[in-house]
Parts: structure tokens; sequence; C-alpha cells
DNA sequence: TTGAAAGCGCTACCAG
DNA sequence: CTGGTAGCGCTTTCAA
């Protein structure tokens, strides 16, 4: 039960496998008493173009890659289910890759994705990622490169959320509310994702006219431990914050549990907000006042700038997909 | 700066084709001299072979297909990550595709998957598929199959959890903590998984001696919004009941999300277990007590299942991993 | 309307 | 140790 060829068909008929090719494809010049007969003969025997033939013969995979740093991370995983959808609307097939959030592994991932000879990469880099050359390496060798989520100050379309501005709205709403210490949660200082969040934060409390507390600022590696250990720390100072803006879901997450494991409330003791998705935040009590990312968006997006570029539209593009609040009851 | 085949460097050497493709691949048979030529023209030229030639050559694709029903599903998320992990480390890429639950696109993925010649594929069906005959058809020619998480009855290699056992003990820790009226918050009945969880239930109830009541037992679609208006009709009940079981994440979310609106308490008005991700139970409150999955695990031998296929071990086998209970807050 | 042949990039086999 | 060549499945061009 073996895939039957072009040329077994044209044998099993007793004509030239170019006339196969050309009735399969529904070409002028065969008549259409031997089409039939091939067309028959085809669905007869399951017959299917090999796509790898049809790679060589075109230069063409209709094959791209997708570079995310942590799959299992909702927010990634949304966004990947629709560029994954938006492709394959298009005829195209997605390469998923996981780098574990690791520059080594994302590099790799890039060197199988180019092996492969996909037509074109979608990717977030990971949070270790500073050297951005083996993004840029992508362009020189013509393949269409899209980051997402996380920009880089690197000639390449980018579509990310507005992360200065949410991150000033959400510290605002925080300010509002009351608060008088507010602790900012982030990843890295390298990546730029946290630079611009921490940014909006300190617009916020400067338009307040509120001092910059730098022992209430904590940027480490993104993870859920170490959320938690910067949030215990937090409320141990001797003056600790009375609210908490947490730039990543993992993060919100720990700082919840670090806020409970002292026995505090929120938002009562500690008011809390941060970037996470909402089905998270509906089982949460109290349920997260949250940024809301539009993933769906995002995704959509970022296929589009790849897909623009495959068609030979080569400018670079920044979108920036908005974000807004939704706020619950973990802030006053 | 375009890719440059092996040809092409045998013309700038003035070498032949052949001698080129044994000096790339490490072969006897070139004199070290030129090899090293060779080597440092193809490494300067950013020579890369192409798969598609090579695939052409080998009928071999180095290619595995996965489809899954959402991949913005926590649980499928860390199963598919963990896929793709051991892929790559055997050199595998994966082509992850999402089926969004339904049963013609999950048809059309493998469809798809089919003409890209993946060499076998990791499927977990949809909750609407009954009929097996498009996953069967794969077999029929000759690309191994592996089901994961939800089994069915066809004569193909499987990995799934304890379904019935680990929800026999879930609901035999809701009796021990005092229960009288479990209800059970399940998939659709035509789903193996859901039918597997509810003889694990009524099981247990028939151990103590406690009386099945039908209109206690939720079977429909999983979805938020689905196991949201079930539970609220449970609660509703003349007689409402005083514990839950609910098989899926979402169901228990919209479960606890329906017991909070209606200003009741988890686990002193009604207790809750179910199936979900650890990291969600750990933000909800209170905590939720779970059945936990071995994720990790499951994605493992689901590639090891295919993987010993790809390499001519055509015995079917069923693989279970061991859930376990975690007990939290909950629960009594 | 149909057939023959070349070529995409690579490997395998047989010569020299 | 090296070269020549056929062929994987398909498309395309040219010839019949």
């Amino acid at each position: 039960m073996k895939r039957i060829s072009q040329r077994e068909i044209a044998n099993l008929l007793g004509v030239n496998v170019s006339t196969v090719s050309r009735a399969l494809r529904g070409l002028e010049g065969v008549s259409s008493e031997l089409r039939q007969q091939i067309l028959a003969l085809a669905k007869d025997k399951g017959y299917r173009p090999n796509p790898f033939a049809v790679s060589l013969r075109y230069d063409t995979t209709r094959t791209i890659g997708v570079v995310v740093p942590d799959i299992s991370f909702n927010h990634f995983a949304h966004i990947v289910k629709r560029i994954e959808a938006e492709a394959r609307k298009e005829g195209y097939m997605c390469i998923i890759t996981d780098s574990d959030d690791k520059y080594e592994t994302e590099k790799s991932c890039l060197e199988l994705l180019i092996n492969m000879h996909v037509e074109g990469v979608i990717i977030c880099p990971s949070q270790e990622t500073t050297d951005f050359a083996h993004i840029q390496r992508l362009r020189k060798i013509n393949v269409p490169v899209v980051l997402f989520d996380r920009d880089a100050d690197i000639d390449i379309s980018s579509v990310v959320i507005n992360d200065a501005d949410s991150a000033r709205q959400a510290t605002k709403t925080l300010i509002d509310g009351g608060a008088k210490r507010i602790a900012f949660l982030g990843g890295p200082n390298r990546v730029k994702q946290t630079i611009e969040r921490k940014h909006g934060y300190i617009e916020a409390l400067r338009e307040s006219n509120m001092p910059i507390i730098k022992e209430l600022v904590k940027c480490n590696y993104i993870s859920f431990n170490s959320g938690l250990s910067d949030t215990l720390e937090l409320l141990d100072l001797p003056e600790p914050p009375d609210a908490i803006i947490a730039t990543h879901g993992l993060l919100v997450g720990s700082a919840m549990r670090a806020i409970d494991s002292r026995g505090l409330r929120i938002p009562d003791d500690v008011a809390l907000i941060g970037y996470m998705s909402d089905w998270v935040s509906d089982v949460m009590s109290p349920r997260m006042s949250f940024v809301k990312q539009n993933q769906r968006e995002m995704g959509t997006k970022a296929f589009k700038l790849l897909f623009d570029q495959l068609n030979g539209d080569n400018c670079v593009q920044h979108v920036i997909v908005k974000a807004r609040l939704e706020l619950r009851d973990s802030t006053k």
C-alpha cells in the first residue's frame, strides 16, 4: 500500500508522465477522455503529489518556522495557535520550535529551521538573548523574519503591545487606588520589553510626583520561583510596598502566592496588577486586575507581516497591538 | 546571497559533485587535502544540504506530525512541548496542527500532514470524533500513529493516564471528606476518556454503597461556558450536590466560578476536585485539590512509541501513565 | 493531443 | 582517490 507516483499512473495507463502531470493539474492539452481516466485512477490509488519533488523543482516549501520561548506558557500558546491557523488558511504549514527561553537553544532552533528551508520565520526571542546576529543572518540569506511579543532594536518587522503605555496605565490605576509605595516586578533588564514596561511605570510615578524607590524595583529572570523570592524580599523590607505591578503571568501568580503566604490580603494590604491571561484571572481569588493582551490579534498580525514579506513586500513594519486594562478585584 | 549547492562547490573547485558529497558527509575516499578545501569552501559559502533533495532520494522526511485539540490549553501545551523536545533530540521536526477540537478540522489537519509526507503522526482526537476511519487510514498507508490523552477502541498505540482509577480515587477523597451528594462534571459521553472517568466515579460510589444519582451527572461539550451553566444547574437543584468532581481544567475553573457566584464556599458548602495543571491550582483560592497528570512523561512516552514504530517495531502498545492525587484546600 | 528529455540537489554505484 | 552517471517525483520545454 505504497504511495503512487505520476510515473506509475502513466505506466499503468500506457501514457507519458508529462500527460499525467498536465491532467492532474488541470492544464490544457489533454483529451477530456484521457483526463477522466487519469483522474479516476489517481483517485482510486490515492495519489498525492510528493511535496519534496515539488519543492525541489520550485525551491519553495510552503512551510514557515516559529520559535517560541515556552509553548506551555498560556500567552505564547494562544499566539501560536493563531499563527498556525492563519498560516494553514494560506496553505502554509508551521514548524513550531520551543527555545525554552534559552539563547543557545534558540540558535539551534533557527539552525534547524534554516536547514528545513522554511520560507520565513516568526520568532519571539528568549529572555537571555542580547545578541541578535543569528536573527539578522536570516535576512541576509533572504529569509523573511517577524518578531513578536518581544521586540529588539534591529531592523526587522515586529508585533508588540503598547508596553510602556500599558504599564503606565496599570501603575496609574494603583496610584488612583491610593497606593504610596508601588513595587515593579519585571523580567531581566536586558529585555527591551522589560525596559519599556519599567519606563511606563516610572512615567506614571513621575506624573504623580511620586519618588522612584530603587529597592522596590525587581528585574530578574522570569520564573515562578524568582518571582516568589523577589516578592518575599519586597514584603520583608522595613517599608514594604502596598502595591505591586507584575509584568508576566508567572510573576503575577508567584506574587500572589507570596502575599498569601505572609498572611496579607489583596488588595487591602497589597494591591496587585499584572500582565496575564483572562481565563487565569477568572479562577484566581480575588480575581486579578490585569493588562489584557489580544493574543489573537498578535498572532494574526505576525503572520500577516510575514505573509506580506513572502509576497515581496520588503518594507519593515512595526505593528503595535493595543492592550487594555481589565479591572477586577485585586486593585482598589 | 543564495544558498550554495554541492554542484556549485564542485565547479568552483574544479572537482566532481560526488567527491564533494563524500567529503561533506565524512565518507572514505577523499584525500584529506581536498577534503579540507571542500569543507572550508562549504563553510565559507554557508552550504546547507537541501533536505528536499535528500527526502526525494531517500523517501524520508525526518518530520512528524502532531494533531492537538487545543494548543492553548495548558495540559496539551505541556505535552506538545515535550513531544517537540524529544523529537528534536532524535533529529525529527514537528509539524504541529491544532484541530480546535473539531472533527472536520482534525480531518483536514491529517490530510495536510499526509501531503507533507510526515513519517508518523501523534494525535489526540477531538471531542467530536467518533469515527476513527481517518486515523486508521494512516496505518493502511504505513504511517505510524500514536494516540495520546484520549484513547479509542482501535488497534493503535496509545498513551493515556489511568483514567478510571484516578477518578475513582478522586471521588473516594470526596466521600472520605464526608460528601453525600457528589456530582460528576465531564466531557461528552462519546469520548472514551469521559466514559472511563465516569466509570471510576461510579465505582467509588458503589464501593461506599452510595446511590448513583442521574441528575448529578453532567456530560456535555467541554468548554468554560458549558461547565458554568452545568454547574449552575447543579447548584439550583432542589437537593444540590455537596461535592463536584470535574474532569477537565476548564470545567474545574468554571465550576469554581459558578460556586463562587452563588455565594457558596469551597470546600465547606461544596467540595471540588478535578483534573488540572498544578501551576493553575497554585494561584487559585482555595488552592485546588487535583489529579496531577504527568504531561512530561506522556509527551516523552508518546514520542517513544512513535519512534519505536519508525524503527520498525510494529507491535501495538498501550502505555498508561499513572496520575496521582494532589490534595490541597478545596477538599476536606 | 501526446511524448521525450532535461533538470531541481543529492546519493550510490561502477569506472577509471 | 576521483569521476561519471543514473535516478528519486515532478514540471517544463520542445518535438512529433
